[in-house]
RNA sequence: GCCCCCGUUGUGUAGCGGCCUAGCACGCCUGCCUCUCACGCAGGUAGCGCCGGUUCGAAUCCGGUCGGGGGUACCA
């Protein structure tokens, strides 16, 4: 049996231990759009959640709920795994004991496993002695009399189970990078189990694929030499009957940060979660993710989930590792954000509005109503979303509250400022109706015609006056939502 | 050391023997638009690691070389 002719499963494998990092949101979105094309296009396409917590000792409750956390925020809905449940349940490693060692027994009983009492001295040792050039075990304990075994036993040694890989070679078409090809001469039998009996990633991982008809992995390029050990315990498997299949592997290029070395936790721009405090469209950088390593056109690379969906071929993706580059990430985000309605866009910036204090939680009525006749100032001027806060908090704080930037203050209202902001007030003061066009109107008389300014000269100092920055939304519009008794309040208040 | 992977402008990519005097995007630089910022628009900048070979023709195929990365655990 061949995994073609399954129904496509695949699966994303993270261990809980820190922060989760943008590589492994890349991983897993290459794994669930790869399983959501299969669900339009083909068959089965089952995306598969597995928590692989067998390290007990970095494994937190923290980082797993981080996890998940993220995972909802990105919008990457699992089919099977931790709080759906499915078929395969426990989908956390630390709750399939049973299953491994069960496992674990079968192999040893077997020709595939055999139990070793060597230590690593005494391995580095024989290596020394006999100048071989390959690295780790040498196979030593492979045929065991029961006589040494005896010996060993009566010596005290601890054991513990290891693969015995066969002769030969092993090839398999790896889904990204075309055949690959491991003389198993340098693939060492490899240790299954710690010599206290507890299952190691070796076993544990592989086990857990085959047993949830795992048919696709799609999995970080560091796990690549690792993959023949695995093919290997694969054969065993199916023979001893816990398995039918050998999965299809694709081994993904790397996250790379500055230089040439893996994105890593120090980085600021690992930090998966990050993203969302810092206003990011799931959408965003999703999109910008997608394109290390992928492209849906020659000629196009801000596209919808949906499209990725539909185009995406595991076959497609570059094997060359990819280095992060956060304007990049920023301008397809921003792209994103111009693909909002406002509608929506309201709606997510609502969040970052109440985190930042501009409105309360919930938004009184009235802040809801500003908010809708604010945001089309500021729809097409943010590139994230928690910038809404620092352009729209003038309109919503209290008078009381309300401050100019000391720095911007003193650029704007000093000296060459006042006079201005005083014949603003004077020409807005005696205005009938409060619209944005009289109040343009208005301006324009006094200021660029009565005072012969240049206009970014006479609204600058008016800006900051009203709005408290030098950067703010489009000045009359600004005005005219502020009202007019505060408008007049707050350039009184500048003069004073 | 040994094994494996990778190699197109600063960055991400398109390219699968002629359509390539190498396309797109970000960045950067110039302008335009303009009440600030942002958006938008127009233009510019810069690349096939190197050497051989195959071929009428190579970024594309082959060999070598150099460079980078990963693995080489009773980590994952």
């Amino acid at each position: 049996m061949v995994s073609s002719d399954k129904p496509v499963r695949v699966r994303m494998a993270p261990s809980p231990t820190g922060s989760p990092h943008v590589g492994l949101v890349r991983t897993a979105l290459y794994n669930w759009a790869f399983a959501r094309h299969h669900q339009r296009h083909g068959a089965g396409g089952t995306f598969v959640f597995r928590i692989e917590d067998t390290d007990k000792e970095r494994s937190t409750a923290e980082s797993y709920a981080a996890i998940i956390d993220l995972m909802r925020w990105l919008g990457m809905e699992w089919d099977e795994g931790p709080e759906v449940g499915g078929p395969y349940a426990p989908y956390k490693q630390s709750e399939r004991e049973d299953l491994y060692r069960e496992v674990l027994a079968k192999l040893r009983e077997s020709r595939f496993g055999y139990e070793c009492y060597c230590t690593n001295a005494e391995v580095e040792e024989r290596r020394k002695a006999s100048g071989s050039k390959v690295m780790g075990y040498d196979g030593y304990c492979r045929n065991l009399t029961a006589d040494q075994v005896a010996v060993f036993e009566a010596e005290g040694r601890s054991h513990i189970t290891r693969f015995r890989m066969p002769d030969g070679k092993i090839t398999w078409n790896d889904l990204v990078r075309g055949e690959i090809t491991f003389e198993t001469e340098f693939v060492p039998d490899y240790a299954l189990c710690r010599a206290n009996g507890d299952p190691l990633y070796t076993l544990v991982n592989p086990v857990d694929d085959a047993l949830m008809d795992i048919t696709h992995v799609l999995r970080g390029e560091d796990l690549l030499s690792s993959t023949p050990r695995q093919v290997a315990l694969y054969g065993a498997l199916i023979e001893l009957g816990v398995t039918d299949f050998v999965p299809e592997f694709g081994h993904l290029p790397y996250v790379m940060g500055e230089g040439n070395k893996k994105l890593s936790k120090r980085d600021p721009e690992a930090h998966a979660l990050a993203y969302r405090d810092q206003g990011f469209l799931p959408e965003g950088l999703l999109n910008y993710l997608a394109l290390l390593g992928w492209a849906i056109a020659a000629d196009r690379d801000v596209f919808t989930l949906d499209e990725m969906v539909d185009a995406f071929e595991i076959g497609d993706v570059n094997p060359n590792p990819a280095r992060f580059d956060l304007k990049k990430c920023e301008a397809i985000n921003a792209s994103h954000m111009r693909l909002l309605s406002l509608e929506d866009m309201t709606h997510r910036v609502l969040p970052y509005l109440k985190d930042a204090g501009v409105v309360g939680d919930p938004v009184h009525d009235s802040d809801a109503q500003l908010l809708e006749l604010a945001m089309p100032l500021v729809a097409e001027r943010i590139n994230k979303l928690t910038e809404a806060a620092g352009m729209l908090g003038f309109l919503f704080v209290a008078e009381d509250d309300f401050s100019v930037d000391p720095a911007d203050a003193e650029k704007m209202l000093g000296e060459d400022g006042r006079p201005v902001v005083q014949a603003a007030y004077d020409a807005l003061a005696g205005l009938h109706a409060w619209s944005t066009s009289d109040i343009q109107e208005a301006l324009q008389t006094a200021l660029v015609d009565g005072l012969g300014l240049k206009p970014r000269v006479a609204f600058g100092p008016v800006r900051v006056a009203v709005t408290g920055r030098r950067v703010s939304p489009p000045l009359f519009e600004s005005l005219e939502l502020l009202g007019r008794e505060r408008s007049l309040g707050r350039l009184q208040r500048a003069l004073g």
